[in-house]
DNA sequence: GCCGTTTTCGGCCCGACTGTTTTCAGTCG
């Protein structure tokens, strides 16, 4: 993973150089195109010395000539020779001063040269003295004052999706109760966008009275500090801390205002250039062209509009999928109604809280025709892992389900440790008698990259071995990952056809979108399973497929689309290709 | 500095909100 590193360190020095350059004055375009490269550079998978190699790096969006060339810098030398230069003008303390909400470059630079404000602690001592007072005037000093409270150093705020979500949802709950006359109200941003963590709460909604439900939204309980409000727009900190953002427009702007809410910024930007071509321009009311607003009943209309296909919320970041739409060539991708079941669940035999047979009736509420329950082997004695016997005695149980429920099938499986040493946890007789091996590496995820590596490669292997449960084992906004080499691990799991897991429990999120989409690229095959404990958890199978539709993952490879036939045919033939090569 | 179904030069998204600006600059998403 040290190549990869290299990545961020990109985009931190890009981020930096534009912050830099912005603080210093120059043209805010310039200073842009930094940024954005940052964000390019910060969406690939792929190491930036590799991509070099291959003289792919011009085909970073965002990245010409001459940001091609700071990377080579960056990648040769370790540093930019510009950044040492700019940073010896504006002390680079002075661009942390931007992460304080209400600060952008030319207050950072005012502070900056006429209070000697070179970073967040003199910022501190500036506020006390009365001297941001002076410089700004008492609101702005506020206002500055209290994002600062709300910054926290460091550490990224951002929470785990499935956790944003829910307070959305609650919100909107909330919400619909205080001010009935909404017509439509929506999690929209970063969440409809599925991104595995989330940095504030954008919501979405339309109500012919948009000023009452701004009100509504500004009262309400979970919001602790109003920081911006208007006739249709409300910017709140909510109790816990996080920023939550309300939009309202009437009905008639709903797709537009959704649109818009939606982002991403770059993709929303690329729209409004292409109104700009066509003599008007696009914003959260509609087109405008001359006085004549032209409003649309759906997104699928907007992007008709402009001679597209619809792009789905999670594919929407200008990373290619814009010219593929227009030229009517965008994938088919991955959605719920084509999954026909879950290959990854626990029940109250391990640490789930529900029965096979409770698991079973909801998995077939959902539309499912199959369930695979995998309880933890042995090995995870934390979660009362089963067995050889007790997996026996659980085959009892899930046959009389079965024999209850047909023809929806529950599946009897295993979550299997994969050893500190690579072995596995359970013997092959006792593999060979279930439907489905799912092995996971929980322990030891601080091992070297090397023996890591080594014990997931071993489980890839393994001819009874079918998936590879969340495979590089991060918990989000939480412990890192393990250290594997995951370009092997793909490469392996292509070849042996040993199917990798997108893992949609909200704290796992694993594979995430950019791993998921180099898996795909290498070959590979993939399963998008919710890892429920309990029988509302079988619904985070919503967020695999999510990250699934970030990565552009086709249905084709992955393998519970497959009809319960097609799946068990196909587990076969695939155990036996591995068995016998 | 990037980029092109009007462009290889001359543009660069758009609108909302705040403060102390009496007509707008700065910041944000």
């Amino acid at each position: 993973m040290t190549e990869r590193s290299s990545n961020a360190e990109a985009v931190r020095a890009f981020r930096l150089l534009a912050d830099l350059l912005d603080i210093g004055g120059e043209s805010a375009y310039r200073a842009g195109a930094y940024r954005r490269a940052a964000e390019g550079i910060g969406r690939i998978s792929e190491p930036l010395e590799a991509v070099r190699r291959r003289g792919g790096l011009q085909e970073i969006p965002g990245v010409g000539p001459s940001i091609a060339r700071k990377i080579g810098e960056l990648l040769d030398m370790g540093t930019i020779q510009q950044l040492e230069e700019v940073g010896r003008e504006v002390p680079p303390g002075v661009a942390g001063l931007l992460a304080v909400p209400d600060i952008g470059p030319k207050r950072a630079r005012l502070l900056w040269e006429e209070a000697g404000v070179d970073g967040l602690d003199a910022l501190r001592v500036a506020l006390e003295a009365g001297r941001v007072d002076e410089l700004l005037g008492p609101g702005e000093a506020r206002r500055i004052n209290q994002g600062l409270g709300t910054l926290h150093e460091g550490e990224e705020n951002r929470l785990p999706l499935g956790v944003a979500r829910r307070m959305a949802l609650d919100l909107i709950d909330h919400l619909r109760e205080a001010a009935p006359l909404i017509s439509r109200v929506e999690p929209a941003g970063s969440i409809r966008r599925f991104r595995e963590a989330v940095g504030d709460l954008d919501i979405a909604a339309a109500s012919e009275e948009p000023r009452e439900v701004v009100e509504a939204f500004a009262s309400l309980e979970e919001v602790s500090r109003v920081e911006l409000k208007g006739p249709n727009r409300c910017r709140t900190i909510l109790g816990n801390g996080f920023p939550a953002d309300l939009w309202v427009l009437p009905e008639r702007y709903w797709a537009s205002l959704f649109f818009h809410v939606t982002g991403d910024k770059y993709h929303d930007i690329r729209l409004r250039d292409m109104a700009i071509t066509r003599g008007g321009r696009l914003n959260e009311y509609g087109y405008t062209e001359g006085d004549r607003l032209k409003t649309f009943a759906t997104e699928v209309e907007i992007y008709e509009f402009f001679g597209m296909q619809c792009i789905p919320a999670p594919m929407r970041s200008d990373v290619g999928e814009i010219d593929l739409a227009l030229r009517g060539g965008l994938p088919r991708v991955l959605g719920l109604d084509d999954l026909k079941g879950d290959l990854h669940a626990h029940t109250d035999w391990s640490d789930g809280t529900a029965s096979v047979r409770q698991m079973a009736l909801a998995a077939k509420e959902r539309g499912h025709e199959y369930l695979a329950i995998t309880d933890h082997s042995r090995g995870l004695g934390v979660a009362n892992g089963l067995d050889a016997e007790r997996l026996r005695e659980q085959g009892q149980e899930i046959d009389r389900v079965n024999a209850e429920l047909a023809p929806f099938r529950v599946l009897q499986g295993v979550e299997l440790e994969v050893r500190a040493d690579g072995s596995l946890d359970l013997p092959d007789e006792v593999l060979d008698e279930l439907d489905l091996v799912v092995a996971s590496v929980h322990t030891g995820l601080r091992q070297d990259g090397e023996r890591l590596t080594a014990r997931a490669l071993s489980a890839i292997r393994h001819s009874l071995v079918d998936v590879l449960a969340h495979p590089t084992g991060p918990i989000v906004g939480g412990r890192s990952g393990g250290d594997f080499d995951v370009d092997a691990l793909y490469a392996e799991a292509a070849k042996t056809e040993t199917v990798l897991e997108i893992d949609g429990d909200p704290s796992r999120m694993d594979l995430r979108d950019e791993h998921a989409r180099a898996a795909i690229a290498a070959g590979c095959s993939l399963s998008v399973d919710s890892d429920a404990h309990s029988v509302g958890a079988l619904g985070n199978i919503l967020y695999g497929v999510g990250v699934a539709q970030r990565a552009w993952v086709p249905p084709e490879r992955v393998l519970n689309i497959l009809p319960l036939e097609g799946l068990l045919a196909r587990l076969e033939e695939t155990r036996s290709r591995k068995g016998s090569g």
